[in-house]
RNA sequence: GCCGGCGUAGCUCAAUUGGUAGAGCAACUGACUUGUAAUCAGUAGGUCGCGGGUUCGAGUCCCAUCGCCGGCUCCA
């Protein structure tokens, strides 16, 4: 929460995450030219644009999103002022705070090294120690595209022009280097205590691809040296357990640069996960009252002409196939259109109703190669896809059903940082969403009903809908700090005019038009599984693990008891491997912990004559031995229950 | 697709100003028959991503191409 105190003593409070600007319009109503400034836990911050603010409260830490955007933000302007030093010739692009750092973009001749980075952060530091401090001015229009075009910042002369009518045009100067800039700052470079850069990338000028590739410089700063040490310890973290790295150490998938980019093998470890997930899944879905299909990875172009997909994503869909007798083939992109073509193989009465359609449908997207990354952005996947038909009187339990649904499966999963989002359309964009005022004010109405319904906490956010209708996304966040949609569940009344729907009424007449909700719950299964992998750094619950029992053996005389032992496992049901080479003991462990195997049983003289087992866990080490029968009991119960944690390690640690 | 970086043995990485490729692990062979996170010795393994070029000579330089990584963009 972040309190301002007013001159006349009055508290106001925003909501953390609400950015400056924000801020500086809610308690002025405009952006004004009295000076005044504020504290932000010691770091001294400008709000001289903010003519309530008192000049003598404290107003934010670092620890709210506004403070440690203030505090990047002069982090930014001190890169830029080091580039100007180091690289002259260098014009500004900008320089905002982001989650967790800064970046600044430039237009430089000079092509940055990561050497460059090491001799720019030396400059920084410099810069910090010179003390500088920030003082902002305002200039007329004119005055200020003078001054910038005297610099040669061609970039910043296209910002102010763009700037409306009437707007305070601001500039921050610390030393010799002024930046076009609206606030706010620290108020002086030596507020910035530890400053790290981190990488550089290509960045488009304003973000269109139409434009100019400029050179981005990423970077952090915290108030403390630890704090800074802390982030980049968590930056190591990600790497340990991205899933790339743990997908490859694990035999868990593999790509071929032959067979192509975006293509993923599953290796038999991953394959094992997967099957046992989607036999999961897919029970589950039947369970609850979903008829499994399997439909066509191709069809015609004229389906999704139909649908409207051919206008609206053609660019995302691999080229289609010439048959030469004007047949023209694509791979389908989405199964959506499929399941319509199930819907309208028959006759539908008003009595069948909900009519759930499932698939793990295999579908093909032409993403960007820049794009592709490991199974987390691929050009083949397959979708944990539905598509159910509903009257409109069903439609709200229905929803409330799916989203039951999904919170159920993320129990099983042990998902917990989660958040709904509700995907809306931006009424401004008239080529992505179809124009139909009415269908979409009352579908996002709708959808918003029922998430206020159910109680469940959510946000909003526009242009985020799917091109025929408003959604429910549920947002996690992955153990590399991403955020990612995992489930979906979107309302869709576009499709059934498309496709021309109907089912029979009680009045008798197959004209009625039903309501169909597009659902994902576990995403497509390469997402999933890559959120799996990071999420347990490898360490899959027993009832996922490629392997969940490992037999090692002391000396080959054991190998026979060891061999009963398998078959003993496997007719449990339980995924067994021997390791019978003459290896010691101590080699064949590392290797089962590495490929993190839940138990292991070690068999030598002791349990080959009294038939038992002696047991080790990969969480918490040895265990002792006991009865073979104990242990399968409670190993295949902890299968069937799906338990998160692993037997003798009931706190999961 | 665009910008930048990278691509050397199955894996992780070396290779001085361009001077004909090296280690550890893995594999294989042999010895050891081992009690809870790495036994020892030996052998074999590379058209330095692929294709051109510059040079007396290219893993090292240039061009093109494929892939990977970081971003941008996109994400039905």
């Amino acid at each position: 929460m972040i309190k301002i105190t007013m001159k006349d003593g009055s508290v106001k409070e925003f909501e953390k995450g609400a950015s400056l600007y924000d801020i500086a319009k809610a308690i002025s109503g405009r952006l004004a030219k009295e000076a005044v400034s504020g504290i932000v836990d010691g770091i001294e911050r400008d709000l001289s644009y903010i003519p309530d603010a008192d000049a003598s409260v404290s107003i934010l830490t670092f620890a709210d999103e506004a403070g440690a955007d203030t505090y990047r933000h002069t982090s930014s302007h001190i890169l830029a002022q080091a580039v100007k030093r180091l690289f002259p010739g260098t014009k500004l692009a900008i320089g905002p705070s982001i989650k967790d750092g800064f970046y600044y973009d430039f237009d430089s001749e000079h092509k940055f090294t990561p050497e460059d980075l090491e001799a720019l952060e030396s400059e920084m530091k410099k810069i910090i120690k010179e003390s500088h401090e920030l003082k902002r001015f305002e200039l007329p229009r004119a005055e200020a595209v003078a001054l910038m075009q005297e610099k040669g910042e061609s970039y910043k002369v296209e910002l102010i022009n763009d700037l409306p009518e009437g707007e305070v045009i601001s500039f921050y100067q610390q030393g010799e280097f002024v930046d076009l800039c609206g606030g706010c700052h620290v108020k002086n470079t030596g507020d910035i205590k530890a400053v790290k850069l981190l990488s550089l990338a290509g960045a488009y000028w304003r973000g269109s691809e139409k434009n100019k590739m400029l050179q981005r410089i990423y970077g952090t700063s915290y108030p403390k040296a630890s704090e800074l040490e802390a982030h980049l310890e968590r930056l190591e973290e990600a790497k340990r357990r991205d899933h790339r790295k743990l997908g490859k150490e694990l035999g868990i998938f593999m790509v071929s640069s032959t067979v192509g980019a975006g293509l993923p093998f599953w290796l038999p470890n991953g394959a094992t996960i997967r099957r046992v997930i989607e036999r999961f899944i897919v029970d589950k879905e039947i369970e609850c009252g979903y008829d499994h299909v399997y439909t066509p990875i191709l069809a015609n172009v004229d389906l999704y002409k139909i649908s409207g997909h051919w206008e609206h994503y053609q660019d995302g869909m691999f080229p289609p196939m010439d048959l030469g007798d004007g047949e023209m083939l694509v791979l389908r992109p989405m199964n959506c259109p499929h399941h319509m073509e199930v819907y309208k193989n028959s006759v539908h009465s008003y009595r069948e109703f909900p009519i759930r359609i499932a698939e793990l449908g295999m579908m093909h997207r032409y993403e960007m190669s820049g794009t592709l990354s490991g199974l987390q952005r691929v050009r083949e996947m397959t979708l944990n896809d539905a598509h159910i038909f509903v009257r409109p009187d069903q439609l709200e339990e229905e929803f409330k059903r799916v989203v039951n649904f999904i919170l159920a499966m993320y129990k099983d999963f042990n998902i917990k940082d989660y958040r709904f989002r509700l995907s809306y359309r931006d009424p401004e964009n008239k080529v992505k969403y179809f124009d139909n005022d009415e269908m979409w004010n009352m579908a996002e109405a709708k959808l918003k009903k029922v998430m206020d319904e159910l109680g469940a906490p959510y946000y909003e956010a526009a242009g985020e809908a799917a091109f025929y209708g408003p959604k429910l996304d549920v947002q996690v966040r992955t153990a590399i700090g991403m955020e990612e949609t995992l489930s979906t569940v979107q309302l869709d009344f576009l499709l059934p005019e498309r496709f021309d729907l109907t089912y029979v009424g009680e009045d008798g007449k197959n004209n009625h038009r039903p309501v169909v909700i597009h659902r994902g719950v576990l995403s497509t299964m390469e997402r999933f599984i890559a959120y799996l992998i990071e999420e347990y750094v490898g360490k899959f619950p027993t009832w996922l693990a490629p392997v969940q029992v490992e037999v090692l053996t002391i000396a080959d005389r054991h190998n026979d008891y060891a061999e009963e032992l398998r078959t003993l496992f496997a007719d449990n049901g339980i995924r067994v491997n021997v390791d019978k080479r003459a290896e010691k003991i101590g080699f064949k462990i590392r290797e089962a912990q590495l490929r993190r195997s839940p138990y292991m049983i070690v068999v030598g003289d002791n349990e080959a004559n009294d038939r038992r087992v002696s047991v080790r866990s990969r969480d918490i080490g040895e265990v002792g031995a006991m009865s073979t029968e104990d242990f399968i009991e409670r190993v295949r119960e902890e299968i069937a229950t799906r338990s998160l944690t692993t037997l003798f390690n009931p706190a999961g640690e």
